[in-house]
DNA sequence: GATGAATGAGCTTTCATTCAT
DNA sequence: GATGAATGAAAGCTCATTCAT
């Protein structure tokens, strides 16, 4: 399997030099010199410099789905559920600092550039979130007056918040297992029905 | 006037070109025939790209937080207060949805390269969820083993992310006071002590 | 005699101004600014950047001839005429080490931009010296042989050689005076017709 | 051999334009189109355009030297070896007026803007006539009293001077082997001791 | 498939010159 | 006459992309 040895090589290596540089500060030359290709061979693999960009992120962001919904597939209580996304998304930062920085990225920036692009895995992605709080709607534990469709966004950017002030930050104030039960926790005690 | 005059004219020009195109992708020219002045007039008021970036960021950060704290003035509800800071900065959104883009970026992508620059006015900004917070805490209101310094952080990024969302898709899903609405009242129901 | 006077307070800035940065790297804002006056004020007494330095040449070298001629004019033997020349260019150096940097540029680069300018003080300047060897010629002091017209280039060349190696270098290694003594010498040396 | 082609290529170009424009005035894409190659490429070989000229210096003093020390090899008359290099130096000029020019401009102007850049290969140059003065001194040809430091100048200026002059002029007045021997002629007659 | 030398469009920034005040 | 803000052409340099080997 020798194609797919190339593009990984080269996929792992745009990784760091994203995260390093930026996608813009970024130079094919940088990517190449990291994968120990030459230029051109990245254009073997890959159309331009943002197929790069965008190629990494769905397949990183897919390998994340697939870990995650693994994680979650033997629990049912939506609390639970919830407070194992929030602690497994946190945890990507440590493991994968460099993948999230240059995720982080891809998030705001390349859209605009990008415009036919649909990130229909990072949707995909978020919507754990709204099918979980759904699912609790569902089994009475959540408030019904909440929406799905607004908490998956308010619970993601609560983390990736989180995230990005550690990517920028030197040393962090607070741990991780600390920022995801934190933020867990107001959730969840915000989206449960209370016993009176 | 004069100066101040073309000062502005650059900025306000400056915001449209770089939510239209990111900063990167932006060109000097472009700005300058926004601004309609000559590419050179630029830099009688500006260093360089990142000065223009810098500044508008610094400037308008500013023109927020006074707004916001002159809204939050005569409010003394730590809940209320939350709600009117979330509405507010919502409402950017929709009032400047241009200016909101380039913050958005700013706050992501520049810090990257400008390491020397801290955004202690966008430090400020945030920190006044953290006071609300504190105040609420203080006269018994929020539950204690919350952290403000967390709290601030997970509740710009839900906000944030929303209004990422809003910059990115056509048509929002959610009505601005809606969204507003649902994100403090999860982040209140999550920070209210129950009553039993 | 307000005309002329400004005049010369940007003659001289130029000087300086020329002398620190070259010609080429100086600009008009430099010049502006050591003469204390406004940028476009320097327009209103010469045509552009170019003219400056003609008219800075012209002038200075004018004056450095009315010096030497007045030196020489009670001086009748050429040999102690040729070691004035001599001693009184290498002077130059010592008390107007800028003027005389600029002069070296002036000399060299510029006819190639300026094709239509003829420096014709310059050769005014030289001519002295094929002057001297001619008169010395005639008095039978000189050999016959020798052609003013080399003569007045090589002696100038290597005064001016001199001239450079100090301006480039921090501490010269012949003083002033050895240097006229030594370059006159070879030359009158090999000009004076032998005894035998 | 590849590489040393479009480099001696772009050199021999950068020669050709720095000699018609003076280096300030010469664009990279004059030498690049002189070259026949695009503008970028002359970046694979060459730093900046300073570096080009820097090179070239280096490059082409270098062969000279060679060139000259080997006229010299089998010559011991100091006398005989002034004269040959005094007229292989003016040769250089009929046969390499475009790359005398050059040197010319680069002896003079570049050092002050690269400080950094010692021209030890031209001091390796000039300093071929004082080792030969030196050689006559002690062989008791050439007088005592003369310093082998000023003379190697003003000999190296006399004769430069004299290209400076052809190379500015349309017609020059006199001819290379006359100028030659006029120079030698009284730097010989001023050095050599007298018989009586 | 792989290479990397070559390309050249494109961009930021500078600065001589102008001209309204 | 004097000013200096404004102009905009111009140029060095970068780097994504190509293509002959």
């Amino acid at each position: 399997m020798r194609v797919s040895d190339k593009h990984q090589k080269i996929t792992q290596a745009a990784v760091k030099v994203f995260a390093r540089k930026g996608f813009f500060n970024a130079r094919i030359s940088d990517i190449a010199k990291e994968a120990k290709v030459a230029d051109g061979t990245i254009y073997l693999y890959f159309n331009n410099k943002y197929d790069i960009l965008i190629s990494l992120f769905e397949d990183e962001i897919g390998k994340i789905i697939v870990k995650v919904k693994l994680l979650l597939e033997n629990e049912t209580d939506p609390q639970k559920m919830l407070q194992i996304y929030a602690l497994h998304h946190l945890n990507l930062l440590q493991e994968q600092k460099e993948l999230v920085e240059v995720l982080q990225m891809e998030l705001r920036q390349s859209n605009k550039f990008i415009k036919e692009y649909r990130n229909t895995k990072f949707i995909e992605y978020i919507d754990i979130v709204s099918d979980i709080v759904h699912k609790g709607q569902q089994e009475g534990h959540f408030r019904q007056e909440v929406k799905p469709g607004i908490i998956k966004r308010a619970f993601f950017g609560a983390l990736d918040e989180m995230s990005r002030l550690w990517s920028l930050s030197a040393k962090p104030h607070y741990t991780l297992e600390e920022t995801a039960e934190q933020i867990s926790d107001i959730f969840l005690y915000g989206l449960t029905k209370r016993d009176n």
